[in-house]
DNA sequence: CGGTTTTGACCGGCGC
DNA sequence: GCGCCGGTCAAAACCG
């Protein structure tokens, strides 16, 4: 997609501008340790809007990332993407036909095709690059942190790293590795702060947080105890 | 041995 | 039409 690239400078830009601000995360999520979530400050929103958010988009103070975690089915992607929009942290969303009914049309400008590619069209020729038709959920969000891939509870796969323009820095492409998921996201060093990894995700997970469901289960159990005496 | 990572090749879209 | 670029595939290597 053209809205968010994060190669491009765009987005290099707003990293050395400063346009960002240390974010107040859920400092509680054990997910999230040693991780710290950027969000574009709200005088800024012409740059969220030219990554591809929408102009008024907001800026919360805090990420849910319970709700990152829930399972959000297809149907529910058109409100999910609201409920991204609400994730902190969010830098760039695609809004896409089909998805959120958005105005933001795809602009066709840029080569990435990989939004909306048809899955597993088999190999050989006809390997990959579908018809850049309905499109997935697509948002990104920057993190201060060392690792390079922040542990959000689910298991990945990588399938790709690529030397990206105007970087130092290789663009590595994940995919979940459950069966029936196929969200994607890619993880990028920005060139120009190499403290801040961009993170962008592709697709919403239709099944539950591995990580998150092992936490919970022994409370589950405990509840379950309970509610039987 | 099964799952994951690495890495070169391949493909399609886009700009010129 | 050609070259550049990003995204993906898939075989080999790696790892627990």
């Amino acid at each position: 997609m053209e809205n968010f690239r994060e190669g491009d400078d765009r987005l290099q830009l707003q990293g050395d501008d400063e346009l960002f601000h240390h974010f107040n995360y859920l400092q509680s999520s054990p997910l999230m340790e040693q991780q710290q979530l950027l969000q574009p400050q709200s005088s800024t929103c012409d740059a969220a809007a030219d990554l591809g958010g929408p102009p008024g988009m907001p800026m919360p103070g805090l990420v849910d990332w319970a709700s990152l975690l829930l399972p959000l089915g297809p149907g529910a992607a058109a409100g999910s993407t609201s409920q991204q929009q609400v994730v902190a942290g969010v830098v760039g969303e695609e809004m896409v036909s089909g998805v959120a009914g958005a105005a933001a049309p795809e602009s066709g400008a840029g080569s990435s095709s990989g939004v909306g590619r048809e899955e597993t069209k088999g190999k050989g020729s006809a390997r990959g690059r579908g018809s850049r038709k309905a499109s997935r959920p697509r948002f990104a969000f920057q993190t201060k942190s060392e690792n390079d891939v922040l542990d959000d509870g689910y298991r990945w796969r990588k399938y790709g790293q690529k030397a990206v323009k105007n970087s130092a820095f290789p663009r590595s492409y994940y995919r979940c590795t459950h069966h029936t998921c196929n969200v994607k996201k890619q993880v990028q060093r920005l060139a120009k702060d190499t403290s801040i990894v961009v993170t962008t995700y592709e697709g919403v997970h239709n099944h539950p947080c591995e990580k998150l469901m092992e936490a919970l289960n022994p409370i589950l159990r405990q509840l379950q105890f309970l509610s039987q005496l």
